[in-house]
DNA sequence: GTCTATATCCAGATAGAC
DNA sequence: GTCTATCTGGATATAGAC
Protein backbone atom coordinates (compact mmCIF):
# COMPACT_ATOMS: atom_id res chain seq x y z
CA UNK A 1 0.00 0.00 0.00
CA UNK A 2 3.03 2.04 0.73
CA UNK A 3 4.25 4.26 -2.39
CA UNK A 4 6.53 6.18 0.19
CA UNK A 5 4.11 9.03 0.50
CA UNK A 6 1.99 8.21 3.13
CA UNK A 7 3.65 11.16 5.32
CA UNK A 8 1.96 13.74 2.33
CA UNK A 9 -1.13 11.29 2.03
CA UNK A 10 -1.89 11.67 5.84
CA UNK A 11 -1.10 15.92 5.14
CA UNK A 12 -3.24 15.99 2.18
CA UNK A 13 -6.24 14.00 3.76
CA UNK A 14 -6.13 15.90 7.44
CA UNK A 15 -5.94 19.57 5.27
CA UNK A 16 -9.31 17.99 3.38
CA UNK A 17 -10.78 17.50 6.55
CA UNK A 18 -9.64 20.52 8.88
CA UNK A 19 -10.81 22.63 5.62
CA UNK A 20 -14.85 21.84 6.38
CA UNK A 21 -15.03 19.91 9.71
CA UNK A 22 -12.05 21.90 11.80
CA UNK A 23 -8.62 20.46 13.40
CA UNK A 24 -10.76 19.11 16.59
CA UNK A 25 -13.56 18.29 14.81
CA UNK A 26 -11.54 15.73 13.12
CA UNK A 27 -10.41 12.58 14.52
CA UNK A 28 -7.32 10.44 14.14
CA UNK A 29 -9.25 7.83 12.71
CA UNK A 30 -10.93 10.07 10.17
CA UNK A 31 -7.38 10.75 8.45
CA UNK A 32 -6.48 7.49 8.74
CA UNK A 33 -9.88 5.86 7.10
CA UNK A 34 -9.00 8.52 4.22
CA UNK A 35 -5.43 7.38 3.52
CA UNK A 36 -6.63 3.61 3.84
CA UNK A 37 -4.99 2.72 7.23
CA UNK A 38 -5.55 2.04 10.45
CA UNK A 39 -5.21 4.90 12.82
CA UNK A 40 -2.05 3.27 15.08
CA UNK A 41 -0.22 3.12 11.93
CA UNK A 42 -0.68 6.83 11.35
CA UNK A 43 1.78 7.07 14.68
CA UNK A 44 4.52 5.64 12.86
CA UNK A 45 4.59 8.95 10.58
CA UNK A 46 3.56 11.83 12.97
CA UNK A 47 3.60 11.66 16.84
CA UNK A 48 0.51 13.60 17.60
CA UNK A 49 -2.37 15.03 16.26
CA UNK A 50 -1.29 18.38 16.83
CA UNK A 51 2.03 17.14 14.88
CA UNK A 52 0.05 16.84 11.93
CA UNK A 53 -1.63 20.14 12.01
CA UNK A 54 2.01 21.79 12.69
CA UNK A 55 3.54 20.25 10.34
CA UNK A 56 0.07 21.35 7.34
CA UNK A 57 1.24 24.87 8.94
CA UNK A 58 4.63 24.62 8.00
CA UNK A 59 3.63 23.27 4.38
CA UNK A 60 0.86 26.49 3.84
CA UNK A 61 3.73 28.13 5.04
CA UNK A 62 6.07 27.26 2.27
CA UNK A 63 3.51 26.88 -0.49
CA UNK A 64 2.65 30.69 0.07
CA UNK A 65 5.92 31.57 0.18
CA UNK A 66 7.04 29.81 -3.24
CA UNK A 67 4.12 30.21 -5.30
CA UNK A 68 1.92 33.33 -3.86
CA UNK A 69 1.74 36.35 -6.29
CA UNK A 70 1.34 38.29 -2.89
CA UNK A 71 4.39 37.02 -0.71
CA UNK A 72 6.67 38.91 -3.06
CA UNK A 73 6.03 42.43 -3.99
CA UNK A 74 7.27 43.30 -7.78
CA UNK A 75 4.56 45.66 -8.29
CA UNK A 76 6.63 47.71 -10.87
CA UNK A 77 6.62 44.28 -13.47
CA UNK A 78 3.71 43.33 -12.72
CA UNK A 79 2.25 46.87 -13.74
CA UNK A 80 3.88 47.24 -16.75
CA UNK A 81 2.36 44.02 -17.89
CA UNK A 82 -1.14 45.06 -15.84
CA UNK A 83 -3.59 44.74 -18.91
CA UNK A 84 -4.77 48.56 -19.93
CA UNK A 85 -7.87 47.28 -21.96
CA UNK A 86 -11.07 46.66 -19.00
CA UNK A 87 -11.42 43.22 -21.28
CA UNK A 88 -7.98 42.10 -20.29
CA UNK A 89 -8.06 43.05 -16.50
CA UNK A 90 -11.04 41.23 -15.85
CA UNK A 91 -9.99 37.82 -17.65
CA UNK A 92 -6.63 38.14 -16.01
CA UNK A 93 -8.62 39.06 -12.55
CA UNK A 94 -11.06 36.18 -13.25
CA UNK A 95 -8.00 33.90 -14.20
CA UNK A 96 -7.34 34.26 -10.99
CA UNK A 97 -9.77 33.46 -8.88
CA UNK A 98 -10.92 30.90 -10.55
CA UNK A 99 -7.07 29.76 -9.98
CA UNK A 100 -7.39 29.99 -6.22
CA UNK A 101 -10.84 28.91 -6.12
CA UNK A 102 -10.14 25.38 -7.77
CA UNK A 103 -6.53 24.72 -6.26
CA UNK A 104 -7.00 21.95 -4.06
CA UNK A 105 -4.24 23.23 -1.83
CA UNK A 106 -4.92 26.48 -1.42
CA UNK A 107 -8.80 26.32 -1.47
CA UNK A 108 -8.26 24.24 1.48
CA UNK A 109 -6.33 26.57 3.24
CA UNK A 110 -7.80 29.04 3.02
CA UNK A 111 -11.14 27.39 4.18
CA UNK A 112 -9.34 26.03 7.38
CA UNK A 113 -7.75 29.51 8.38
CA UNK A 114 -11.36 30.73 7.85
CA UNK A 115 -12.47 27.74 10.31
CA UNK A 116 -9.53 27.76 12.90
CA UNK A 117 -8.85 32.04 13.01
CA UNK A 118 -10.85 33.00 15.92
CA UNK A 119 -9.82 29.69 17.95
CA UNK A 120 -6.22 29.38 17.09
CA UNK A 121 -3.96 32.34 16.96
CA UNK A 122 -1.41 31.24 14.74
CA UNK A 123 -3.93 30.65 12.28
CA UNK A 124 -5.21 33.77 13.05
CA UNK A 125 -2.33 35.72 12.10
CA UNK A 126 -1.66 33.69 8.78
CA UNK A 127 -5.66 34.32 7.97
CA UNK A 128 -5.16 38.09 8.19
CA UNK A 129 -1.32 38.24 6.56
CA UNK A 130 -1.85 35.76 3.52
CA UNK A 131 -5.97 36.90 2.89
CA UNK A 132 -5.76 40.47 3.90
CA UNK A 133 -2.99 42.30 4.66
CA UNK A 134 -0.20 41.09 1.99
CA UNK A 135 -3.27 41.23 -0.75
CA UNK A 136 -3.75 44.64 -0.15
CA UNK A 137 0.09 45.51 0.04
CA UNK A 138 0.33 43.89 -3.06
CA UNK A 139 -2.67 45.63 -5.30
CA UNK A 140 -2.37 49.30 -2.74
CA UNK A 141 1.69 49.08 -4.76
CA UNK A 142 0.12 47.61 -8.26
CA UNK A 143 -2.16 50.61 -8.05
CA UNK A 144 0.20 53.42 -7.28
CA UNK A 145 2.55 52.44 -10.54
CA UNK A 146 -1.18 52.66 -12.13
CA UNK A 147 -1.87 56.08 -11.02
CA UNK A 148 1.62 57.29 -11.94
CA UNK A 149 1.17 55.67 -15.47
CA UNK A 150 -2.10 57.73 -15.92
CA UNK A 151 -4.47 54.81 -15.73
CA UNK A 152 -6.36 55.71 -12.99
CA UNK A 153 -7.06 58.62 -11.07
CA UNK A 154 -4.93 59.86 -8.26
CA UNK A 155 -6.74 59.12 -4.93
CA UNK A 156 -5.48 57.49 -1.64
CA UNK A 157 -4.56 53.92 -3.29
CA UNK A 158 -4.91 52.23 0.44
CA UNK A 159 -8.79 53.05 0.22
CA UNK A 160 -8.81 52.09 -3.65
CA UNK A 161 -7.01 48.66 -3.21
CA UNK A 162 -9.66 47.49 -0.69
CA UNK A 163 -13.03 49.02 -2.89
CA UNK A 164 -11.12 46.78 -5.19
CA UNK A 165 -9.73 43.88 -3.09
CA UNK A 166 -12.49 43.01 -0.56
CA UNK A 167 -15.33 42.64 -2.21
CA UNK A 168 -13.41 40.12 -4.29
CA UNK A 169 -12.69 38.03 -0.68
CA UNK A 170 -15.73 38.34 0.04
CA UNK A 171 -17.25 37.04 -3.59
CA UNK A 172 -14.31 33.92 -2.62
CA UNK A 173 -15.74 33.13 0.42
CA UNK A 174 -19.09 32.74 -1.17
CA UNK A 175 -17.77 30.66 -3.46
CA UNK A 176 -15.81 28.30 -1.08
CA UNK A 177 -19.69 28.29 0.94
CA UNK A 178 -21.36 27.63 -2.00
CA UNK A 179 -19.77 26.42 -4.77
CA UNK A 180 -22.57 26.37 -7.48
CA UNK A 181 -22.94 30.14 -7.45
CA UNK A 182 -19.22 30.37 -9.02
CA UNK A 183 -21.07 31.61 -11.95
CA UNK A 184 -23.13 34.26 -11.18
CA UNK A 185 -19.65 35.91 -8.67
CA UNK A 186 -18.04 35.95 -12.41
CA UNK A 187 -20.17 37.73 -13.52
CA UNK A 188 -20.24 40.60 -10.46
CA UNK A 189 -16.73 40.55 -10.20
CA UNK A 190 -17.13 41.37 -14.53
CA UNK A 191 -19.23 44.24 -13.52
CA UNK A 192 -17.02 45.65 -10.51
CA UNK A 193 -13.94 45.41 -12.28
CA UNK A 194 -15.35 47.18 -15.02
CA UNK A 195 -17.36 49.87 -13.09
CA UNK A 196 -14.07 50.12 -10.77
CA UNK A 197 -11.97 51.81 -13.53
CA UNK A 198 -14.73 53.73 -14.82
CA UNK A 199 -15.21 55.71 -11.61
CA UNK A 200 -10.92 55.94 -11.27
CA UNK A 201 -10.59 57.14 -14.75
CA UNK A 202 -6.97 58.35 -15.86
CA UNK B 1 -28.94 28.82 41.72
CA UNK B 2 -31.79 28.98 39.65
CA UNK B 3 -33.60 32.09 39.04
CA UNK B 4 -35.54 30.74 36.13
CA UNK B 5 -33.77 31.23 33.77
CA UNK B 6 -31.35 28.61 33.47
CA UNK B 7 -32.31 27.51 30.11
CA UNK B 8 -31.62 31.22 28.64
CA UNK B 9 -27.85 31.26 30.46
CA UNK B 10 -27.60 27.84 28.95
CA UNK B 11 -28.31 29.25 25.41
CA UNK B 12 -25.85 32.47 26.30
CA UNK B 13 -22.74 30.39 27.11
CA UNK B 14 -23.23 27.66 24.19
CA UNK B 15 -23.36 31.06 21.91
CA UNK B 16 -20.13 32.05 23.71
CA UNK B 17 -18.41 28.91 23.42
CA UNK B 18 -19.80 27.83 19.89
CA UNK B 19 -18.86 31.24 18.84
CA UNK B 20 -15.23 30.47 19.17
CA UNK B 21 -14.56 26.95 19.16
CA UNK B 22 -17.18 25.33 16.79
CA UNK B 23 -20.16 23.41 17.82
CA UNK B 24 -18.47 19.50 17.84
CA UNK B 25 -15.16 21.14 19.63
CA UNK B 26 -17.47 22.06 22.66
CA UNK B 27 -18.49 19.96 25.10
CA UNK B 28 -21.59 19.88 27.25
CA UNK B 29 -19.59 19.45 30.34
CA UNK B 30 -17.76 23.35 29.29
CA UNK B 31 -21.28 24.92 28.83
CA UNK B 32 -22.65 23.73 32.35
CA UNK B 33 -19.62 24.64 33.70
CA UNK B 34 -19.69 28.08 32.45
CA UNK B 35 -23.49 28.18 33.78
CA UNK B 36 -22.39 26.74 36.98
CA UNK B 37 -24.10 23.29 37.31
CA UNK B 38 -23.12 19.75 36.42
CA UNK B 39 -23.23 18.26 33.15
CA UNK B 40 -26.16 15.78 34.09
CA UNK B 41 -28.24 18.49 34.67
CA UNK B 42 -28.19 20.42 32.19
CA UNK B 43 -30.13 17.43 30.06
CA UNK B 44 -33.38 19.15 32.51
CA UNK B 45 -33.30 21.74 29.75
CA UNK B 46 -32.29 20.31 26.68
CA UNK B 47 -32.53 16.72 25.58
CA UNK B 48 -29.01 16.63 23.62
CA UNK B 49 -26.80 18.72 22.55
CA UNK B 50 -27.85 19.28 18.87
CA UNK B 51 -31.29 20.62 20.66
CA UNK B 52 -28.98 23.37 22.06
CA UNK B 53 -27.68 24.62 18.68
CA UNK B 54 -31.46 24.31 16.98
CA UNK B 55 -32.62 26.20 19.53
CA UNK B 56 -30.07 28.72 19.45
CA UNK B 57 -30.26 28.96 15.53
CA UNK B 58 -34.12 29.68 16.78
CA UNK B 59 -33.06 32.45 18.88
CA UNK B 60 -30.68 34.23 16.58
CA UNK B 61 -33.95 33.77 13.34
CA UNK B 62 -35.87 35.17 15.56
CA UNK B 63 -33.99 38.10 17.17
CA UNK B 64 -32.07 38.99 13.28
CA UNK B 65 -36.40 39.16 12.27
CA UNK B 66 -36.88 41.48 15.22
CA UNK B 67 -33.74 44.47 15.39
CA UNK B 68 -31.75 43.87 12.09
CA UNK B 69 -32.08 46.89 9.32
CA UNK B 70 -31.65 44.80 7.10
CA UNK B 71 -34.28 42.09 7.93
CA UNK B 72 -37.14 44.97 6.53
CA UNK B 73 -35.95 46.71 3.67
CA UNK B 74 -37.62 50.38 4.37
CA UNK B 75 -35.02 52.41 2.76
CA UNK B 76 -37.71 55.33 1.34
CA UNK B 77 -37.72 56.14 4.89
CA UNK B 78 -34.01 55.54 5.66
CA UNK B 79 -32.71 57.13 2.27
CA UNK B 80 -35.01 60.46 3.14
CA UNK B 81 -33.09 60.52 6.60
CA UNK B 82 -29.98 59.33 5.40
CA UNK B 83 -27.36 61.96 6.50
CA UNK B 84 -26.33 64.30 2.81
CA UNK B 85 -23.21 65.42 4.55
CA UNK B 86 -20.13 62.84 4.39
CA UNK B 87 -18.85 63.42 8.05
CA UNK B 88 -22.77 62.28 9.19
CA UNK B 89 -22.89 59.21 6.88
CA UNK B 90 -19.87 58.26 8.11
CA UNK B 91 -20.71 58.92 11.93
CA UNK B 92 -23.63 56.76 11.47
CA UNK B 93 -22.14 53.82 9.28
CA UNK B 94 -19.38 54.21 12.61
CA UNK B 95 -21.86 54.13 14.95
CA UNK B 96 -24.01 50.72 13.09
CA UNK B 97 -20.19 48.85 12.50
CA UNK B 98 -19.29 49.41 16.60
CA UNK B 99 -23.57 48.20 17.77
CA UNK B 100 -22.65 45.00 16.03
CA UNK B 101 -19.06 44.55 16.58
CA UNK B 102 -20.19 44.89 20.52
CA UNK B 103 -23.10 43.68 21.12
CA UNK B 104 -22.73 39.90 22.38
CA UNK B 105 -25.32 37.85 21.39
CA UNK B 106 -25.18 39.38 17.29
CA UNK B 107 -20.79 39.37 17.39
CA UNK B 108 -21.71 35.74 18.80
CA UNK B 109 -24.02 34.30 16.40
CA UNK B 110 -21.52 36.20 13.73
CA UNK B 111 -18.69 34.16 14.37
CA UNK B 112 -20.26 30.97 15.02
CA UNK B 113 -22.08 31.43 11.47
CA UNK B 114 -18.35 32.19 10.10
CA UNK B 115 -17.05 29.02 11.87
CA UNK B 116 -19.72 26.56 10.75
CA UNK B 117 -20.68 27.42 7.16
CA UNK B 118 -18.67 24.79 5.33
CA UNK B 119 -19.81 22.22 7.68
CA UNK B 120 -22.99 23.06 8.21
CA UNK B 121 -25.74 23.68 5.40
CA UNK B 122 -28.14 25.18 7.41
CA UNK B 123 -25.66 27.61 8.90
CA UNK B 124 -24.29 28.35 5.87
CA UNK B 125 -27.68 29.47 4.14
CA UNK B 126 -27.91 31.99 7.51
CA UNK B 127 -24.48 33.14 6.82
CA UNK B 128 -25.27 33.83 3.37
CA UNK B 129 -28.65 35.27 3.77
CA UNK B 130 -27.78 37.78 7.04
CA UNK B 131 -24.28 38.48 6.15
CA UNK B 132 -24.49 38.96 2.35
CA UNK B 133 -27.50 38.53 0.43
CA UNK B 134 -29.76 40.76 2.92
CA UNK B 135 -27.54 43.65 3.49
CA UNK B 136 -26.66 43.98 -0.41
CA UNK B 137 -30.20 44.04 -0.65
CA UNK B 138 -30.91 46.94 1.71
CA UNK B 139 -28.19 49.19 0.61
CA UNK B 140 -28.71 47.91 -3.10
CA UNK B 141 -32.26 49.90 -2.36
CA UNK B 142 -30.87 52.70 -0.15
CA UNK B 143 -28.09 53.31 -2.96
CA UNK B 144 -31.10 53.37 -5.68
CA UNK B 145 -33.03 55.96 -3.59
CA UNK B 146 -29.80 58.00 -3.22
CA UNK B 147 -29.31 57.95 -6.57
CA UNK B 148 -33.26 59.27 -7.69
CA UNK B 149 -32.68 61.60 -4.85
CA UNK B 150 -29.86 63.51 -7.03
CA UNK B 151 -26.85 62.54 -3.81
CA UNK B 152 -25.16 59.61 -5.79
CA UNK B 153 -24.21 58.95 -9.36
CA UNK B 154 -25.67 57.01 -11.90
CA UNK B 155 -24.21 53.25 -12.22
CA UNK B 156 -25.06 49.44 -11.16
CA UNK B 157 -26.47 50.20 -8.09
CA UNK B 158 -25.97 45.92 -7.25
CA UNK B 159 -22.11 46.81 -7.78
CA UNK B 160 -22.26 50.14 -5.83
CA UNK B 161 -23.84 48.63 -3.15
CA UNK B 162 -21.10 45.85 -3.08
CA UNK B 163 -17.88 48.44 -3.28
CA UNK B 164 -19.39 49.94 -0.52
CA UNK B 165 -20.62 46.89 1.87
CA UNK B 166 -18.38 44.33 1.52
CA UNK B 167 -14.92 45.71 2.06
CA UNK B 168 -16.84 46.73 5.70
CA UNK B 169 -18.03 43.04 5.84
CA UNK B 170 -14.24 42.10 6.17
CA UNK B 171 -12.70 44.74 8.29
CA UNK B 172 -15.55 43.75 10.62
CA UNK B 173 -14.48 39.76 10.51
CA UNK B 174 -10.54 41.40 10.97
CA UNK B 175 -12.35 43.25 14.12
CA UNK B 176 -14.17 39.60 14.84
CA UNK B 177 -10.50 38.18 14.76
CA UNK B 178 -8.04 40.97 15.98
CA UNK B 179 -10.33 43.19 17.88
CA UNK B 180 -7.47 45.53 18.94
CA UNK B 181 -7.00 46.81 15.38
CA UNK B 182 -10.68 48.49 16.21
CA UNK B 183 -9.49 51.98 15.87
CA UNK B 184 -7.33 51.62 12.90
CA UNK B 185 -10.33 50.14 10.54
CA UNK B 186 -12.46 52.62 11.65
CA UNK B 187 -9.75 55.07 10.33
CA UNK B 188 -10.43 53.18 7.66
CA UNK B 189 -14.12 52.97 7.42
CA UNK B 190 -13.81 56.64 7.44
CA UNK B 191 -11.36 56.90 4.30
CA UNK B 192 -13.53 54.55 2.69
CA UNK B 193 -16.97 56.58 3.30
CA UNK B 194 -15.92 59.92 2.17
CA UNK B 195 -13.75 57.95 -0.87
CA UNK B 196 -17.08 56.74 -2.32
CA UNK B 197 -18.96 59.43 -2.07
CA UNK B 198 -16.29 61.56 -3.73
CA UNK B 199 -16.07 58.58 -6.51
CA UNK B 200 -20.14 58.64 -7.31
CA UNK B 201 -20.64 62.21 -6.83
CA UNK B 202 -24.27 63.72 -7.61
C1' DG C 1 -33.91 21.07 39.05
C1' DT C 2 -29.72 19.54 40.64
C1' DC C 3 -26.97 16.17 42.20
C1' DT C 4 -23.85 11.59 42.19
C1' DA C 5 -23.11 7.58 39.88
C1' DT C 6 -22.96 5.06 35.93
C1' DA C 7 -23.54 3.15 31.14
C1' DT C 8 -21.78 3.39 26.66
C1' DC C 9 -19.02 4.91 23.30
C1' DC C 10 -15.24 6.93 20.98
C1' DA C 11 -11.22 9.80 21.20
C1' DG C 12 -5.87 10.04 21.24
C1' DA C 13 -2.10 7.39 22.02
C1' DT C 14 1.02 3.08 23.05
C1' DA C 15 2.78 -1.99 22.97
C1' DG C 16 4.29 -5.51 20.60
C1' DA C 17 3.60 -9.15 16.81
C1' DC C 18 4.49 -9.56 11.91
C1' DG D 1 5.17 0.37 8.25
C1' DT D 2 1.07 -1.75 9.27
C1' DC D 3 -1.50 -4.45 12.01
C1' DT D 4 -4.45 -6.06 16.42
C1' DA D 5 -5.08 -5.26 21.02
C1' DT D 6 -5.13 -2.31 24.72
C1' DC D 7 -4.74 1.73 27.92
C1' DT D 8 -6.72 5.92 29.54
C1' DG D 9 -9.41 9.72 29.41
C1' DG D 10 -13.31 12.30 28.10
C1' DA D 11 -17.50 12.52 25.46
C1' DT D 12 -22.89 12.16 25.34
C1' DA D 13 -26.50 10.64 27.71
C1' DT D 14 -29.34 8.15 31.47
C1' DA D 15 -30.90 6.47 36.31
C1' DG D 16 -32.35 7.47 40.44
C1' DA D 17 -31.67 9.89 45.16
C1' DC D 18 -32.70 14.36 47.23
Amino acid sequence: MDRGNTKQEILDAALELFSVQGFEATSIAQIAGAVGIRKASLYSHFESKQAILDALVQEVLEQYAEHSLFARADWEKDADSFPQAPDDAVQMIQGQIRYILHDPAISRARKMLVIEQFQNPELAKLQTKQNYTDVLGYFTGLIKCLIQKGVLAEDDPEIMAAQFCLPISVWINLCDREPERETEVMELVDKHIRQFFRVYPK
